[in-house]
DNA sequence: TGAAAGTTATTGTAAATTGCAAGTACTTTA
DNA sequence: TAAAGTACTTGCAATTTACAATAACTTTCA
């Protein structure tokens, strides 16, 4: 991080992912199984390249993901979640809530569901699975 | 909103509120107490005049908070969460648990420490607060 | 072996957004 | 009636983003 604006927890957390990217970047190795940068690149809201490649640096560059090698394609790079980015999951899940909540056009799926039925249990759920699949 | 990138209800919240400056608006009338522009204006943050007078049009038409003239001046308006804004509450709730984990300069207020010790019971506590100050 | 295809980028240019300083129109206060 | 306060708007430079093209590298396949 260059700098902050303030010390306060807020502020700091939207210094990091504060754009209209960052976070879908996230939705998508977390909760879509998305691995690579081309599978990233292929979402539905068509981010552009040279932006795919910035946030992954500076997700990189802040300790939210990792990247090595592809062990079955050496000219590709697989993304990990960090422990710092599978705590990201809370916030993801209550924009995806309150996003599902207010836009008619939104309809929720499979986890969008479970949401909506026990929050607290599914956050549980998908930390378990995400802990056994990132570390 | 003029369009949608896709129906993904994270990135159509992202669409309205993906950026750095809205959440700190939210978070000062939610948390701080503060109601006007002037208010909003002086945040440690600095935010420029002309991107806070964009974002609070942006969060009124997107029927987040609502305005009405100041009773004790006429010259000056009194914002006020919907009952869409005061859903934001978990979000930043757990941006701000997730900030003040991960940024060691971060101190936790009161907020932030009633967070760690329950953090569903500081949401819960915080939700009767809203609704009771702005229903 | 060598051409084609796939992957993760970088570069260039135009458009959009943001930051900063100044100014405007109106209201309240002294 | 002058001064201060409030909520903006405007102009301009700097930064960020979008989009297209290209590069460097690896793997696949004929």
């Amino acid at each position: 991080m260059d700098k902050t604006r303030s010390d306060c927890p807020i502020s700091c957390s939207l210094d990091v992912f504060g754009d209209k990217w960052s976070l879908l970047i996230i939705r998508d190795i977390m909760l879509r199984g998305k691995l690579s940068y081309s599978e990233f690149l292929d979402s539905e809201e068509k981010i552009a390249t040279n932006i795919l490649a910035n946030r992954l640096g500076v997700l990189e560059a802040e300790g939210i993901l990792t990247r090595k090698v592809s062990p079955a394609n050496k000219s590709k790079f697989i993304y990990s979640l960090t422990q710092k980015g599978i705590d990201l999951l809370p916030i993801i899940i209550e924009i995806m809530d309150w996003g599902a909540k207010y836009n008619e056009n939104c309809p929720r799926r499979e986890l969008g569901k479970k949401i909506k039925k026990d929050k607290a249990a599914a956050i549980k759920e998908y930390f378990a699975k995400l802990k056994k699949q990132f570390t």
